[in-house]
DNA sequence: GATGAATGAGCGTTCATTCAT
DNA sequence: AATGAATGAACGCTCATTCAT
């Protein structure tokens, strides 16, 4: 533990923090962290840090990465080959998953990538950057559903609909597990006509 | 512009500088907005902030509270009766609502609603009072859907679909308007029927 | 309650709130309590203080005078006339009233004494103030005892023991009652000589 | 002066610091010292402050410990060893020691000492903290006087009377010397027979 | 490259005092 | 005389960042 840095090279170093700080992020909040905190965390000095990332900024960038990456392998784990030959059976199969994912989602780690993405909004150059990475991650997210609608923008409008209820979750708002299961099944029917 | 706020009751005064806030949050961030801000842009003396809030959070709570009744009030304003005889018919009504609504919904407010509720996560008594007023304003906007759907879990399906929808605009994932108005009135027509 | 001070005149209101204020000073400390909290408990407006008492210190100054009064009360009526016939016989009743007074007295009517007192040492205008009043009231104190001891360095510095003892008590050093009143009698016996 | 501490190590550093602290304290009152000059007093940034101290009450403790060594210091200097063979020699000897201390004195430790503990009344853990200190210490000084007197209670009286002498010089109770000291004579005699 | 003490600007909050009503 | 909103100076404390070693 105490020295599990000293065998990675920078490059790891830097993933090692950034997971770090992800983690940190999650638990005390964006705007709770600080990187004292880090430094405890990684068991490496304030200093050092800075060799690794040019301000804390950058720490949050690289964090925000991890975050994407981490839901990317989630979702790529959880989607398999759709291989149906009825549209009702397809339709079935993904219903299962989105009912499945909407209730074994770490939604945790979709609040703080919102909490990450609109904390930045206020700093152009910081949200450029963030919007980027987070595009290009959900273009891959996405490119697996497309998969099963053929059309992207069905695709897309079920997962933001997906994000819309995590965050509802999230706040309090009481939903029916059932209603939404039978309402996607008809969703994903009709879309997918 | 300099006594302004001479005129009012503390009420009025209330809301006036929870107004203010707002508009600072919007402008500055939740994380970077200070105390000196507000009282610079309500030109009154930081002291006397704290005569009308309690501290800092008692501040955002109220403009949360501003920021949501500014959201139902748009939301209102935009859901006229229905008046439908025809299934095919109100599914068009309500599809150019959704379409009107995204379009020119003032998407920073969703965006500010979600920055102010997502930093609160970590701090459990500043959550619980946020979403309870989360909670409140929603059921209200939702009700309006609700009449239009003749069920709540639609409504919510779809409200959720569109906050979503608003996230991605806003971090640069590119949609197509046309697409998602065809793929509204799909959904609207299998969900109603 | 909320006209206790109605009926009083102007002499009076300002006892009223000076005593309240020793009341605060008690309980909160003199750091600590504000004007607003004088001005609650005393059911009037904060301005109003204003018009009985120039400023904080000057509130602090009739508070202690207050103090004063009330221990030289207890004093006195804690020392009815000796009259004793044998040195043996007045000694045992002094050893009786030192006694009493150690257990019995309100210790914290003598720390919150010293407590305005040293406070006051580094304000040369407020500590001349303070340290008249308190000669004045010692001076009092003192005289019932020198009746006693028809000597007034023994009965001030049997008073100075008194109240060094009633200190450590507060402060923690354990001190055997019984050992002390024998202590006493000793003392008071040998000095009345 | 400009680089003081630079050649100290951790410990002494808070030493030093804690050392300048009770001078602020003396020239300012506990009531009245701030961070800021403290930092101006130690040449160090006031930020720099918190790294040898938790916050302002840990300095304080740190000052109040650093007082009570150097009270200890005073008096263990001032009590040399005994060695008396008659007890109207000895004493003799203690009625010199206590006036000469009551002479020499630095009485404002005492007043500082008072003021510290007094003032931490109102906040049970910083009192706990305090009233921990001064009891170990209190006890050494007094042991000194044990030894003296072979009784743990009459050395404990003789000190308090001896505290107790000194507020009342302090606020300007008028003691003629000569009749202390008799009186102490008295006293140490009839205590140690 | 690593360290951690030092910095200093900045923030939220308090509160005695004033003054228009 | 009474009010209480307004003030503004001050304070304790935080923390990202720097830099000498």
């Amino acid at each position: 533990m105490a020295n599990t840095m000293k065998t990675l090279d920078k490059i790891e170093k830097k993933k090692y923090i950034a997971e770090k700080t992800l983690e940190l992020i999650s638990k005390k909040g964006l705007a709770n962290f600080t990187m004292e905190d880090v430094a405890v965390a990684c068991n490496v000095s304030k200093g050092s840090l800075y060799n690794y990332f040019k301000n804390k900024n950058a720490l949050i960038i690289a964090a925000f990465s991890a975050l994407m990456e981490k839901m990317l392998s989630f979702f790529e784990e959880k989607i398999s080959e759709p291989e149906s030959d009825s549209l009702e059976k397809s339709a079935e199969i993904y219903t299962q998953i989105y009912s499945e994912i909407l209730s074994s989602f770490p939604s945790g780690d979709l609040l703080r990538l919102l909490e990450i993405l609109l904390n930045s909004t206020h700093d152009p150059s910081m949200m450029q950057t963030l919007t980027k990475t987070f595009k290009e991650y959900y273009n891959k997210i996405l490119s697996n559903f497309e998969k099963i609608f053929k059309s992207k923008s069905s695709a897309l409008m079920l997962q933001a609909m997906f994000d819309g209820l995590v965050i509802y979750k999230a706040f309090g708002v009481e939903i029916s597990d059932e209603e939404i299961e039978e309402n996607v099944r008809k969703i994903v029917l009709c879309l997918a006509k």
